[in-house]
DNA sequence: CCAGATCGGAGCATTTATGTTCCATTTCGG
DNA sequence: CCGAAATGGAACATAAATGCTCCGATCTGG
């Protein structure tokens, strides 16, 4: 993951040496490039269904769900980012399921009156995803810890998607 | 630009064929891919730089600053989605002054009063590109106009980074 | 300690992108 | 309309990644 991050471009024998492996090990479990890619972005598609089967998305005020869903996909690190980087394999990520889950929650926090009424819901949609993907990003030079990390991707989405009193 | 946005690994004939020109005429003008890759990078930059001088941010208030900070780069379109968009074309832009530009300008603005000082300078850089990422990359189905992304993009940054009332 | 499974280095064939050259054709400015 | 410049198709050499096989070394469970 971290090598293909850096560089998708990266050959397999780059990235069996980063993994500290040799390359016939690696295409013993990946016979192409394809394999391994797919696989990568089955791994990291399973791994959000998982977190949003956690998140418990219909449970509770609908902003504390959304919490709970960013909560829950900070835990699953780096191969989230990689995908959400490559339009390759986010394209194969085409479950739209996911995105129904959201847009209902999105729908029934307008009917709460939590969130505000004014936000398209795709944009709300994406905003979820873009403060998610930038909480996760953020590495700041000082040692901010990933729970600080969160907590400021949190703070901010909650200030973009909340209603305005 | 398109055909590396959709496929960064895309061979050189996929993108003189998505251009319209010989395989022969690409490599003309860029002999070889890193060329390319070099002549995209600057251009992203140096246009990058202009958006930032036009849009004059060490004056008025600061928000509305950040406003034409990212209303001037959303000028800039695909190419800058691009960079953005791969590591190895923003590393070389590592343009420390840009950053500082920005820093100073939400530092101003928690002078003036009108942006939370609760906010991380770091986490707020952050926001404001990542804010305008989204814009950028905004293409709903239902025709949202070009300035509806924009407008959106701002709304929600306003909201981040504005003063708890 | 042994047998089976796993690992990984080395080498090789194939494919593919790339870099390069040449030349016929088209475009464009004067 | 002519000459210079630009274009792009074709062909080819090279380099590099990939797909593949073999075999000795290493690990592991019983």
């Amino acid at each position: 993951m971290r090598c293909l991050a850096a560089d998708f471009t990266a050959s397999l024998a780059d990235i069996a040496d980063e993994a500290g492996i040799g390359r016939t090990t690696l295409r013993r479990y990946f016979s192409e490039r394809n394999d391994l890619l797919a696989a990568i972005s089955a791994t990291a598609l399973a791994r959000s269904s998982a977190a949003i089967q956690r998140a418990r998305l219909t449970e509770g005020p609908a902003l504390d769900a959304v919490g709970r869903f960013c909560e829950e996909h900070f835990e699953i690190g780096d191969i989230l980012i990689l995908v959400l980087d490559q339009p390759q394999l986010s394209r194969a990520w085409s479950d739209e399921s996911t995105k129904h889950a959201l847009l209902e929650l999105i729908a029934r926090g307008k009917a709460e009156g939590t969130i505000e009424p004014e936000i398209p819901p795709e944009w709300a949609y994406e905003m979820i995803w873009t403060h998610l993907y930038a909480g996760m990003h953020y590495k700041p030079q000082d040692g901010t810890s990933r729970y600080g990390a969160l907590s400021l991707c949190l703070t901010s989405l909650k200030r973009v998607l909340e209603t305005r009193n």
